[in-house]
DNA sequence: ATGTCAATAAATATCGATATTTTTAGGAAA
DNA sequence: TTTCCTAAAAATATCGATATTTATTGACAT
């Protein structure tokens, strides 16, 4: 095996490859939402053969980022006003729920994972967006990670991922973060280390809707 | 193009076909919970190539329905009874909220719907039980149809058919429909057509969680 | 102009062969 | 025995070529 990796990174599968980036290409808005993802285009960018491609597109179907029409290939999701408006409603429901539950399961090694994740995201504050964007979303699913039901969890994560492109989509046409973003997540996490169900709820929710409020301006109808 | 279509059915691609199929060997509990799932193996049933495999199978992912690790494979998604009573609990607060939702928004095409869907599940009633299953779901999703959320219902059915996979599993072992459900689903239908939100969710939840008893007691541990 | 149809071009879907990785099995050493 | 290593077998993953389907174009008739 002389097989060099030059990333550091470990190396997996040219399938996982091909999901890794067009998952974030998508996200990021590299993609735009509506477009036609053509085999033969993606196999120059992902420099690999059709298979991957196909298998990775196949994947991202399970995060709705990606749409399959039998015969006629593939395109990224499409993007609306509409579907931003239901991501955020299911987002307040669901996460709501998975809070509650786990703040009602509430252990020692939960808190101190809450807290620890926060310490990391507070430390990423200054860096480049997308190390601060990665430990912002370890935060908000550790939230959640006590609720005791692995598929909540797992459609809370996907909704996560699913309204930060709609951030990206709204980040190219005006500045964010004007607000106190930092003391929203203070009080979340306060409330969830005391076992405040109901303001940990409310303030997650809140955390929530003000920045939907904001984005949902900025999409054009 | 000489292919004759001895099914009747349109034919559509290779993978639509492997999907299909296997979803329902996978729902049906032809392949067991668990169970590795070999190409070649697979290749044979389907007769077909590997690619289509492959491809059904990633995206089987999506209905939760296959697992895939990267490099070495897939397999049927595994059943237990922790993960029943997370889909019933699941499904009860989803379906409330969609057929709440629905009934907001209620509709004289939509409660037609819901009677022309209601009436089609009756007259299957006597017929093959593949037949009354798949005017059950139709019943169902009915219900929920009407709701506003494409993506709160993508769940709703989600849910419901691996749901469906624990009833085959439990049917294996005992006698199945001793209940009235007949009752119980136009209870549910009269609710709904008289846009009482409050009585129709309370028929529905009672519905599954009855349901949901019955095949609990029957799953080992 | 407008709509239809055939010919062409482009893209998707599929196959068969091969490379890569994981699993299994069989000893040798402790 | 148990552990550790290596060779062989099995299975997965990937490639390149081809078949099939869909999309496009342009001539022709209305």
């Amino acid at each position: 095996m002389n097989m060099i990796d030059d990333t550091g990174a470990k190396e997996s599968s040219a399938t996982r490859g091909a999901y890794l980036t067009l998952r974030n290409m998508i996200l990021t808005g590299q993609l735009p939402a509506g477009q036609k993802l053509k085999i033969e285009q993606l196999r120059g960018i992902l420099k690999t053969g059709a298979s991957p491609v196909r298998e990775a597109l196949s994947l991202l179907t399970s995060d709705m980022l990606v749409e399959r029409i039998d015969q006629r290939g593939f395109r990224a999701a499409p993007a609306s006003k509409a579907n931003f408006e239901e991501i955020l409603t299911l987002r307040c429901t669901l996460e709501d729920l998975a809070l509650r539950q786990s703040i009602a399961n509430a252990s020692p090694s939960w808190e101190e994972r809450l807290v620890l994740t926060h310490h990391h995201m507070k430390k990423a504050a200054g860096h480049d967006s997308v190390v601060f964007e990665e430990a912002h979303k370890i935060f908000h699913m550790a939230l959640l990670a006590n609720s005791g039901s692995p598929m909540l969890e797992r459609y809370c994560a996907q909704l996560y991922d699913l309204n930060i492109r709609y951030r990206y989509l709204a980040a190219a046409s005006s500045s964010y973060k004007s607000r106190d973003v930092s003391a929203e997540h203070t009080e979340i996490l306060e409330a969830a280390v005391h076992h405040d169900a109901q303001a940990a709820s409310e303030s997650l929710l809140n955390h929530y809707r003000r920045t939907g409020d904001y984005l949902s301006k900025s999409l054009a109808v």
